[in-house]
DNA sequence: GTCTATAAAGGGATAGAC
DNA sequence: GTCTATCCCTTTATAGAC
């Protein structure tokens, strides 16, 4: 038992990380109550009993599948290094990150999203992850309503994201990132109010 | 038996009323899978198997609950008379919905909302309704991205809605529709592009 | 016509064999 | 440690009593 392939460590955290992924991916494809574990594990080619195993609950599954997308969402793309904190600069990152979601959003992110209107541990997951990004627009938004500029900003960018990878609206499919990112730039500017920087 | 105080008729015609209400106002509240038969009949103070006797299945009566809602949806508010239909115009009667969606948008049209993520046929429903805005919208709408742009239009309707409405968001509790519509007016002005009328 | 009783199905969770 | 078998609950839906 000296020299082994794959410590037995290691092949679990392989396995809790298949089942993570199928489980996000069902998640996100038809929300928290028609995810069954079984269907999950299937997916995943474990045992349904491994899954409760690993996870303790369903609901502690579907937290973390969600959880570690919630920091990233937080932080825009991938990239939350010394970027500008001006408001034109946030508006871009929006824009930006709503390019990235097309093509292949962070699936944590859309199984959050999927369920946040009718699963209650879901929605507060939303809350949170919107406020934190409210909390930073707002620094950046000078002027009398910042805050609730800042808030009608996220909700514009959930309206489209709802509309283009949850309802999958036929209007939008297919449409370049960028010609979306061109077309509502406008929009979130004025929301931003003037630029004073 | 000749004069009586509610024929069986209309007295069966109210009951169904009640039946619908509640469930309009469970399915809103909890959407589709977790409003169950049980509780909607004992909202409506009648028998579980009574709401089977009158609506078949569940699915109908989530049909029958959402069905009014879709067409006054689809007309904006309650005056879908002879009023403008240009781009401004149509403008306006969106921001003055959201103003009805604050105090008491019609249960209806939250509960179709509220499932539309994760029912199928409620989305099938709401790309229906968003569908057929969407068409008003293009046609009052010049230049090249017309639908585009009244498709983006229709998902910042639905972001609003969906974080005032059903996510709930604190930032925008309690804010004024006119504030909200005052502040969003510019956003879709933008999308519109410039009125040639 | 309205309700009681129950069928039928599905899913989360658990105990114990291997 | 992994899987088999099963428990137990909830829900929709139905059949038949009153």
């Amino acid at each position: 038992m000296g020299e082994r392939v794959l410590p037995r460590a290691e092949r679990r955290r392989r396995t809790e990380g298949r089942i993570l992924d199928a489980a996000r991916a069902l998640f996100a494809e038809v929300g928290y109550e028609r995810a069954t574990i079984r269907a999950i594990a299937r997916s995943a080619e474990v045992d349904p009993a491994l899954v409760m195993q690993y996870f303790g609950s369903k609901q502690e599954l579907f937290q973390q599948s969600v959880r570690v997308t919630a920091v990233d969402t937080a932080t825009g793309t991938e990239t939350d290094a010394d970027t500008g904190t001006g408001a034109e600069d946030l508006v871009e990152r929006l824009l930006g990150t709503l390019g990235a979601k097309m093509g292949e959003m962070p699936q944590g992110s859309l199984a959050m999203m999927r369920s946040m209107l009718t699963h209650p541990e879901a929605a507060t997951s939303a809350r949170q992850v919107l406020g934190a990004q409210i909390d930073r627009l707002t620094e950046s938004i000078h002027g009398e309503d910042a805050r609730l500029r800042a808030a009608l900003i996220m909700t514009v960018m959930v309206g489209v994201t709802v509309g283009n990878q949850l309802l999958e609206l036929d209007e939008l499919r297919g449409v370049p990132p960028e010609e979306i990112a061109r077309l509502l730039r406008p929009s979130l500017r004025a929301l931003t109010g003037p630029d004073v920087s």
